[in-house]
DNA sequence: GATTTCACGTA
DNA sequence: CGTACGTGAAATCC
């Protein structure tokens, strides 16, 4: 592994081995050495964190196959989502965190960084030395820092590798995926402005000019409900206070507002359909309206946000400025550009085959086999597939309620070890003990959700083994894919937890979805821990299924 | 000004 | 009494 330091506009290309031999110099020489390496030997580059080391690169169009982010690293194995060199050397150190000194800023230019003494990379105490990291690094500096990446990585590839070969290439997936949030974040969603303009007009008219023309439209859109409550034209329909006393006079009495806790209610007023329809409007014209479209959407088209490689919980992915929460009725709006196409691809009924993985229930992988997974289990329950389907999801998101709590009891005959595994860690929840997800990565529950009463916590639990180990298999899928359809002239635009979406050449379409396909094969393969060619007799085998197709708009997606 | 509550979009 | 996230508006707490 090849270490890359960044620090201000200095930086460092290692060689481990040999200190000596470290390459150090500015920003456009690092460009020049990284690219030469890259093309020669794709070596598996080591970083402190993909964004510091990678954006400088992929901002001048220099992308690089693999690497190992530390600070992604040290959050599989150690939880959480505080991380950086700091932390992930104390943790790979097994030291406290809570002795992890912190750069006083007012110090900086008393006794700055050019007194640092090369040899010493770490306090009496174990700690890295913060200022390592502060001022403008000396060329000393930034060469000890190559050795403190490459110690760090050492030590962190043989506490993975005990957790065995799963963790190891749940490192290396991680990695992949915050490399591709970078590369997500520099490329965008590609939008088809003029569309998006359209179906915003359309919810809540045309762009108003100034202040008060915005005024009159926002007026006239509240006067759709409250010319239907006549002596309440001042209520404030964005209180939700005063919108449940505003119901209340149309003998509509609910404890709060919420769209569920109406629905039943359409019927009864028309204040209550004109009031939902209502909240639809403003939620484009407050949060996907114009001024998103302006702060957003950038002048070639595309619609840009941050992304993480994982939240604070399970490890999902997590993406801003609405990349994740895009209204159904604005997928018109996503478009290829031309000569391009877009293929969507994603994994079909992932939780529950994911759950069949962790829990190694042979019953449950053999439902696996079949392209509908609630349709055997539905068999062996006698009931309808509605039923075994929500009996399945509650038993995965702890539901006990109504009919879906009802079946909970005959699943538990019928798969006792799948729902072995979801009790148990409902238990651990519940105990405040630490859950690995399938790939190795720790869940903590002692130190978050210290105010969440023990259902809660044990819910979570219980959710985050099995949605968590599912975002590795997404990530270890999007990573292969990342990887094979570069070289088609494709780019992955949006990661949607278990959705992917690729632009292709058009020419490329087939390839591509060729690629989508035997990427998923791949990369279940290695995440499931199976080496091997597939024997397709194994009665302990997971079958993993994706959808795809090719489209030119989002929108033409069967959904 | 920062944090909390309510609401709602996605999976 | 099903999970996770991000965002905005209003209320609330400094």
């Amino acid at each position: 592994m090849i270490p890359i330091v960044i620090v201000g506009n200095r930086a460092a290309v290692g060689d481990p081995e040999a200190p000596g031999d470290t390459w150090v110099g500015d920003l456009e020489g690092l460009v020049r050495v990284v690219a030469r390496l890259e093309a020669a030997t794709h070596p598996r580059w080591l970083v402190s964190s993909s964004r510091e080391a990678l954006e400088p690169l992929v901002d001048v169009g220099v992308r690089v196959q693999r690497c190992w982010d530390i600070t992604e690293v040290h959050r599989i194995l150690h939880g959480g989502w505080a991380a950086d060199l700091g932390r992930a050397w104390a943790g790979a150190h097994g030291l406290d965190l809570a002795t992890l000194p912190t750069p006083r800023r007012d110090d900086l230019f008393d006794h700055g960084a050019a007194d640092l003494p090369t040899a010493g990379l770490t306090q009496p105490d174990g700690h890295l030395r913060p200022d390592l990291f502060d001022g403008s690094a000396t060329d000393d500096q930034l060469r000890a820092l190559t050795t403190v990446l490459s110690r760090t990585a050492a030590l962190q590839e043989q506490q993975a590798g005990r957790l065995g070969p799963r963790t190891v290439a749940a490192a290396h997936s991680e990695s992949a995926a915050a490399m591709l949030c970078v590369e997500l974040a520099h490329d965008g969603l590609p939008i088809d402005r003029p569309t998006a303009e359209d179906l915003v007009s359309r919810a809540v008219g045309p762009r108003p000019r100034d202040e008060m023309e915005a005024a009159r439209v926002r007026a006239a859109r509240d006067d759709q409900v409250l010319r239907l409550a006549p002596g309440r034209g001042h209520t404030d329909l964005r209180n939700p206070v005063q919108v449940r006393e505003l119901l209340a006079t149309v003998g509509v009495t609910v404890p709060n507002t919420r769209a569920h806790v109406l629905e039943p209610f359409r019927t009864t007023h028309p204040l209550v359909e004109a009031l939902l329809q209502w909240r639809k409007d403003e939620r484009i014209a407050t949060t996907y309206g114009y001024r998103w479209l302006d702060d957003h959407v950038h002048h070639d088209g595309r619609l840009r946000g941050g992304w993480t490689a994982c939240d604070g919980a399970a490890g999902r992915m997590t993406a801003q400025n609405g990349l994740h929460n895009l209204p159904a009725q604005l997928r018109p709006a996503v478009a290829a550009e031309p000569g391009h196409v877009l293929v969507r691809a994603d994994l079909g009924q992932i939780e529950p085959r994911v759950l069949a993985v962790v829990s190694g229930d042979r019953a449950f992988a053999e439902a696996t086999r079949a392209d509908d997974l609630y349709a055997p289990v539905a068999a062996k329950l006698g009931v309808e597939r509605p039923v075994a389907k929500v009996a399945v999801l509650a038993a995965m998101y702890g539901q006990r309620s109504g009919a879906a709590g009802r079946a909970l009891g005959d699943l538990e005959r019928a798969y006792p070890v799948a729902m072995r595994l979801l009790d148990d860690a409902y238990e651990s929840g519940v105990a405040r003990r630490p859950l690995r997800t399938w790939g190795g990565r720790r869940i903590n529950l002692d130190t978050m959700m210290v105010d969440a009463d023990d259902g809660s916590r044990g819910r979570f639990a219980r959710n985050a083994v099995i949605q968590g180990s599912a975002a590795e298999l997404f990530k270890a899928w999007a990573a292969t894919v990342r990887h094979a359809t570069a070289p088609l002239g494709a780019q992955i635009v949006l990661c949607l937890h278990d959705e992917l979406l690729v632009q292709a050449p058009e020419d490329r379409a087939g390839e591509v979805v060729d690629a989508v396909g035997q990427c998923l094969t791949d990369s279940a393969r290695r995440w499931s821990g199976r080496s091997g060619a597939p024997q397709p007799s194994d009665p302990d085998a997971v079958r993993f299924v994706a959808d795809t197709s090719v489209l030119h708009r989002w929108s033409e997606a069967k959904g």
